[in-house]
DNA sequence: TGTACATCAGTGAACGCGCGTTCACTGATGTAC
DNA sequence: TGTACATCAGTGAACGCGCGTTCACTGATGTAC
């Protein structure tokens, strides 16, 4: 990601960020398996061969997007999160949540890329791992923040965790430090919950049912934080 | 669905089952993108125009697919709800849970197939909205059930849901009959809970992070039960 | 500062492959009298 | 019960199309002395 000193290196980053983009376009008309080296060759008026001096596969290409993606939304809740007081624990997980709603309606292709089914015979790198997370990281942050500040009152009436659920509470733990069991499963079906909506919406499970979807949106965010335990404000 | 009186339909409704099974096949090594007229033709031994007798075109195939997926997971719904004791609602609700759960463990492609990303390109023709709410309808009537016994107690502490709600609420109402605005709202909560939780589990979100599935999710359909007010049993 | 050599972007041809769909046809099955 | 005709499943050839990837090559850009 550096300037690039040669004009070689400058124009190597360029037509390397041209490709991804026309790339990224090619997903929003015909999803992850239409991706077409050759039209991305033709629309820069390269031979196709040409492309393989960029990326030396289709896959690899794939995966480039899928990091973007991952990055996008994770930059987008990063910076909804760091506008907000961090004190208010309650807005920020509102902004988080309509920071991922938004960009999710802005690149739908994209959101389905990461959220959606998995690309048939793709098998995703591991240099994916670090981008997944980097939203749920936020999440996370915002709830030990809360937790600590002694600000979480979940309400009562809810089951407890089976003791079995332990070892997978510790390993979701890391994400989110000192929450006890109970809060860490609560924090997992919010979060479910969050994408659950979405990808309700976008893949049309909301068509000719729910109009309004900005107004129930917001309400299941209000109600997933009280799940969790954050205030109601 | 009758059964076919002359040889001729009978060998009609048989090659047709054939058909769709192998691209059901086909759906779960190459997704729907991969869907392949002259793959299945070949595997029935027949030349691939052939298949034209059966299905006018790759989509109606697609379409016939999706509707199979629906009725599948909507009759499982349905199979577990009976099995249940009507006035156990708590039951009934974790029963359906467990049958969508299962349905989709079984049958990852078609669970991608209705509840993943889109199909690029592909309209959904209007006979597909029956099959796709039929497990909706059986998860509204526990709920109605429940709320005209009586024994529907959610629990406090999370905020009602605005008045500009109140349209859509009234179209969701169509499925669980006299349930208040504020119930509708956490009955679609729960709802995109479970099957945010499912696209999490299938679409490869847990990985190397929730190991004992089984467990945190039967913990989370008790919780969302929990919030849409059903017992705790 | 100029020269010799190394690096590398892009070319063009080719390989091997497969797709959905149309159409005129043959021959078996079904139907009406 | 037998015959004449209609229906329809499956054939085979063809159309038009495009894909990912490899490879030997040319010529421009960059580097070391």
């Amino acid at each position: 990601m550096n300037a690039g000193r040669t004009a070689r290196e400058r124009a190597r980053a360029q037509l390397t960020r041209e490709i991804t983009e026309i790339a990224r376009r090619q997903l929003g008309t015909e999803g992850a398996g239409g991706l077409n080296l050759r039209a991305i060759a033709r629309e820069l008026g390269m031979v196709s061969s040409a492309i393989y001096r960029y990326y030396p596969s289709r896959d690899e290409l794939l995966t480039a997007l899928i990091i973007d993606a991952y990055t996008a939304v994770g930059e987008a809740v990063e910076r909804a999160d760091a506008a907000r007081d961090p004190d208010d624990h309650a807005g920020r997980w509102r902004a988080v949540c309509h920071a991922v709603r938004d960009w999710a309606l802005a690149h739908p292709h994209e959101y389905a890329l990461i959220y959606g089914s998995p690309v048939p015979g793709y098998q995703a790198p591991a240099d994916t791992v670090g981008p997944a997370v980097r939203d749920t990281v936020v999440y996370g942050r915002i709830l030990a923040s809360a937790y600590a500040a002694g600000v979480l009152t979940p309400p009562d009436g809810f089951p407890a965790p089976p003791p079995s659920f332990a070892g997978d509470a510790d390993a979701v733990r890391e994400l989110m430090p000192g929450l006890p069991d109970d809060l860490v499963a609560r924090a997992i079906a919010a979060w479910t919950g969050l994408f659950g909506f979405l990808s309700f919406e976008l893949f049309g499970q909301f068509a000719n049912v729910i109009d309004d979807r900005a107004t129930l949106f917001e309400h299941q965010v209000r109600t997933l934080g009280r799940l969790v335990g954050l205030p109601a404000s």
